[in-house]
DNA sequence: AAAGTTTGGCAACACGTATTGCCACCGCTA
DNA sequence: TAGCGGTGGCAATACGTGTTGCCAAACTTT
């Protein structure tokens, strides 16, 4: 039924081998008419290689793991499309997990991917305990954590510049003289939200305005819990601006302002972090400190693949730079929908 | 180095062949204190068994592929999650492929999942010709089609009600006194699109409406592509409604209305379909045909399984049904954010 | 012509697992 | 004591590939 190796050697008249040598230019040379018969053959009998038996033979896979806390958000979606794509361009395929915020979930996605002998992983912990750490350092199989630190991890982070893109953000509310910033983050126990917490800190510090007891908000990422930060802090009038620690939350920010009869930006402006696509076309489209998510996609798969050369190299990561995407949402002028996500066209 | 199944049947003191057993409850029997030992090696050594070698034994790899046209369209996306979720549930391991609309990518995909001798391929095709038809049909691994049909494929496809759903929700809008309704498609070679279109159609002539010769654009799908449609079709004021077949170009038409200063749903209501979850955060929050995706994905992987175990077996597939989600872009109610997107608590 | 060198190719093995043929042993019955 | 069924376990093989040791023949050099 199916066609071996073993049978493009027999019809091409040579041994396995040389059919081996063929398709991998092999470690031997080839005559160039039996290289000839021998793609003759294999065109001949539809003949395609069996991976599977390939990595084995070779202890290679060309396959990479990813592991995100949530695919729903867009956020890890587009990460996870552009590592994807930085991956294709390099020749491996990503097999991609989705936790869904679940410490088991991420668990058993580590698992399955280091039984099916990934070359490397990435991976976004959840939130919380990350039960997978020892069976994950001891198997040896390289990984660097991305967005995220893992607590008592070994291995490297990719991270943005969480603080200073905050603080550029509040900087920014601040310069369209709003005064009264509350803040809506991200859970208290992962890096970015406390470290967007700092950056708007700082930024209030410096311009010499404190922040009142109760103007941070700490949820989970993703629109929903935007929505209901929105209706519980901003319900009030207390606040002309918000910084809002991630895009999709913001998206649900703004639906809370329209229930609530609160025009943006007029009577609460609005700045966020990641840089969706999605936020180019809400209304009013959403001003946010754009993460580089195509160099981020490839930062980490060169990242990953130089450890996977030189599993024991020190190297200490640069955080990715975010750049500000003035849109509507905080008082400057709303540019045309589908202009603004690509920031590079305009700056 | 790694640890293999002969090291822990040294430290147990027996056959590789009763680690097996041990692992797989295997085809023999295993005394309880031999089992025990057993355990205890592979627990001491943190033994793994290598995925890859017993695929090759196997001649299964439960592994998937799911090749999609674009996954920076959430419609795309959220089926690929649901369809992972699902496979996930059968301890099936999901590939993802995004082809970009490139038909040489999708052939690309189709090429490295046979190579990795997936046990089963969903596809998803991009519009236009299907390069990869042929590779695929004698590859002989079982495929179904999603979405869209396979022109001069033999594998079934699992489609929507787009004709119904169409017609439902141009006579929701109708329904609302709308009478000069457009309709905002996709391409014109995709089955779905020219479904919809075709149901926009039947609830015109139902009601007795002539469309104007102007009243449909074909196009990509997409947000840019809606965003450029409605700026194109509905800047004269001609219409005061229309069906657009995607939620993603919706959310384009939206931003091309703010722009236009055409109030929606007052000026122009928007009825359109997919039932993504970012649908429900819009301003105003669209109202959609929802597909079941979960549903979907569920149904797709019981029939690919289905499929895998008798190969022959000619089924003929229902489309799935979808539901009107009605909220404020069509004139009615906007409910509140976040409680839309589970139109089954709602129903 | 003899010796060295290059070219082209084949047989054999290894990768790590699942499974099957076979056997030793124990306890029971006639 | 001989026969017999059942239990537990082992050696060996196959899966399909990449690579290496080895060799014959052709070609080059002395």
């Amino acid at each position: 039924m199916v066609v071996r190796r073993a049978d493009v050697a027999r019809l091409a008249g040579t041994s396995p081998a040389v059919v081996s040598y063929v398709l991998n230019n092999g470690p031997r040379k080839v005559a160039p008419d039996t290289r000839a018969r021998v793609l003759a053959a294999i065109e001949q009998l539809g003949y395609r290689p069996n991976g599977i038996a390939r990595s084995l033979r070779m202890n290679r896979t060309m396959t990479l793991g990813l592991v995100v806390p949530d695919m729903s958000n867009p956020f890890f979606a587009e990460l996870a499309h552009e590592i994807e794509e930085a991956a294709f361009a390099q020749n491996y395929t990503l097999l991609i997990g989705n936790a869904a915020e679940d410490d088991g979930r991420q668990t058993a996605y580590v698992h399955t991917f280091l039984a099916r002998q990934v070359d490397g992983l990435f991976l976004v912990p959840a939130h919380g305990p990350v039960t997978c750490l020892p069976e994950l350092q001891r198997s040896g199989v390289p990984w660097i954590a991305l967005d995220r630190t893992v607590p008592g991890a070994v291995a490297p982070a990719l991270l943005a510049d969480n603080r200073g893109g905050a603080r550029a953000a509040t900087e920014h509310l601040l310069a369209h003289g709003r005064r009264r910033v509350a803040c809506i983050a991200g859970p208290q126990d992962v890096v970015p939200a406390t470290e967007r917490v700092a950056g708007w800190r700082e930024a209030l510090a410096e311009a010499g305005v404190r922040p009142s007891g109760m103007s941070v908000w700490h949820g989970e990422f993703g629109r929903r819990a935007g929505y209901r930060a929105g209706h519980e802090l901003l319900a009030h009038g207390e606040f002309d601006a918000v910084f809002v620690a991630s895009d999709e939350q913001a998206l649900g920010v703004l639906r809370a302002l329209l229930e609530l009869g609160i025009r943006c930006p007029d009577d609460v402006a609005i700045a966020s972090f990641d840089g969706i696509a999605a936020a180019g076309y809400s209304t009013p489209a959403l001003t946010t400190m754009a993460q580089p998510f195509a160099e981020m996609g490839r930062t980490a798969v060169t990242l990953l693949l130089d450890r996977m050369e030189t599993p024991d190299s020190v190297v200490d990561i640069q955080p990715m730079p975010v750049s500000l995407v003035a849109r509507g949402s905080c008082g400057c002028p709303d540019p045309p929908g589908g202009e603004a996500d690509h920031p590079e066209v305009t700056s």
